[in-house]
DNA sequence: CATGAATGAGCATTCATTCAT
DNA sequence: TATGAATGAATGCTCATTCAT
């Protein structure tokens, strides 16, 4: 068994990728550097060129994990009823109400910016934000009122209030708090998908 | 010699900070270099260094003359009477509608992401956020049947729908249309600010 | 399983020095790499470092099948009747006039140019040298009107004009045509070996 | 003054160049690295890229020097009268019959192994090799009995059996003495040239 | 026998910054 | 005031080699 006793690659490579995101948030992606990701996953820089053998496909790899997490998240509310609160509900997934949220927030923003100039980092932006579209456009369309024409524009409404108050949030440290994030996406719910 | 004749100092300040953006544009905030910016302003290495000693005060300055610019839209527009109809107007300076205000989003986002690591931005942030906030929820205020409280309130969710919009619109190269962000945009007004 | 079915391990083995000279041919000494050369042989990593434990290894056993090469080549001619026109045949043999024998120079000058600061390469070329200009003047000798010595020192000039033709037909690609390297060295040949 | 005090840029360049070639003559052109010339040099390390942008151009320019310190000794004496005798002493110019022309040979086969992969390269080599062959064509041409186009033929001969010589004795260290070299090269020249 | 995961030294190159002119 | 030569730290990447399976 290579490297450490009971380690699986599958084990050592999420380490890896774990990494990624750990420097990404407390550094910045401008940080993320093939050696201090390998310090910090505490493998060696030929480990991590291993599984990786570029540093953008690291970062595919690292940002593709992020969107999984998220992904997961929002499934296991959607899953559930659809109701208006269950809408409120998943929408506050985008926000960084708490430490776990912020990382990924933090994490998804750097790579949300590098996607301007990166075609591999946008087509994986496009993919989760047209998925994650489409799956509130339908959860909205089936509530009371409302036609399939608005559901999409209104789901668009929602997603970019959620994001926009979440990289208000990110980016000011402390200037929108956690109540007036809530408050605020509470008060677009209420107002677009009626009372 | 003060370089070429005829420029004054303050333009050839101008120039560098210029170049800045342009190549945070084109090629993303990780290849603005003191070389590049350098060739592209036209003037010498040294040149740059001369009017900002270290690169951060280089990018912190870029920083402020985009928000002067995006600042000086708006109040051109909020100058004028209060209205919803303005109020949708001063939003959509926000959205990446056509290829300047394109340029601006794109860069600001790109100092956004850097805001999360770097306190001197995000102070930058920090003020035109609230700056931006402040005026608009001083005109929602003013319209009738509005309450303070409810006026912050909404000035978040608008602000926040209208960066979240331009976010997605150039993370995603094409998949949120000028033409679907200004809908969007015109139905939050509308839901938010009421008949 | 030893790789796949039907192939002998000396099969293997040859298939991997095939691939370093076919590596060194078209993409120069400094590209044979384990890694490239294990591709074109279209073997595994380890399997290359199985037969050759270190590359240094390796590179000499690829020297000696090209040595083994022209060796076989000459021989063939060199048993044949000893006559002024078989020195010709034999130091033809040495130019690079149809793309087998192109590959077998610029390979072979490629580890020449190593065995100046490789003592195990240096020894490689020493012997087949050695061996081949023995040849020559024993073959000299024999032409009547020949003596021992002058034998020696015409053998020196004879091999010396081939390499030499060789060498400046690959380093610049066209300017030496097969044309006029095999006057200049039926030229050398008639002038040396006499009338 | 940049740097030390007293020494010019060319100087500085220069010292770089020189560097080049003592590496590649004590240890093969693999061991050119950046740092090793640098070092060898007593510059730094981007001092050495300031002069150089990559390694590529220095490898050119060093070539060039080696062929500009070849042509400066053969012009030397080609310049003076054109006799038989003059004839074998531009030759042996290029023979490695002292430490200086050792070294010399040394670099130039490097070079010569590398042209074979570097189009760069080969064009310094083509140019030298026919500047080479032409002046040495137009002397051949003006002795007694001498056709013009024999002198071209007579004059790829002679070179590519020095040059074969040279390549004999540096990858053989020893095989061919000094004095085995100048009688075979003697006898080149009396039999080609005529007596 | 054969494999490929793991390793870290070494590579060319880019970069912000210092400083003498 | 303006310049660019000089510097060396840091980066992504390639590579030969070791070793457990």
């Amino acid at each position: 068994m290579p490297g450490m006793a009971g380690e699986s690659s599958a084990g050592r490579r999420e380490r890896v990728t774990s990494a990624v995101l750990a420097v990404a948030d407390s550094q910045g992606l401008d940080r993320v550097t093939v050696r201090e990701v390998a310090a910090r996953a505490e493998v060696s820089i030929g480990t991590v060129q291993h599984y990786f053998p570029t540093k953008d496909a690291m970062l595919v790899a690292a940002f593709e994990e992020v969107v999984r997490r998220i992904r997961a998240r929002i499934e296991a509310i959607t899953l559930s009823a659809q109701t208006r609160g269950n809408v409120l509900s998943v929408l506050q997934e985008l926000l960084p109400l708490d430490d776990e949220r912020a990382t990924e927030v933090r994490v998804q923003l750097a790579f949300n910016a590098r996607a301007m100039t990166d075609p591999d980092l946008a087509a994986v932006q496009r993919t989760i934000l047209a998925e994650l579209h489409a799956g509130l456009a339908h959860v909205l369309a089936s509530l009371p009122g409302t036609t399939e024409a608005d559901a999409g524009t209104a789901a668009h409404v929602l997603v970019a209030t959620a994001d926009g108050l979440a990289l208000h949030a990110v980016t000011t440290d402390g200037w929108l708090s956690a109540t007036e994030q809530q408050r605020a996406l509470g008060r677009a719910v209420a107002s677009l998908v009626g009372r």
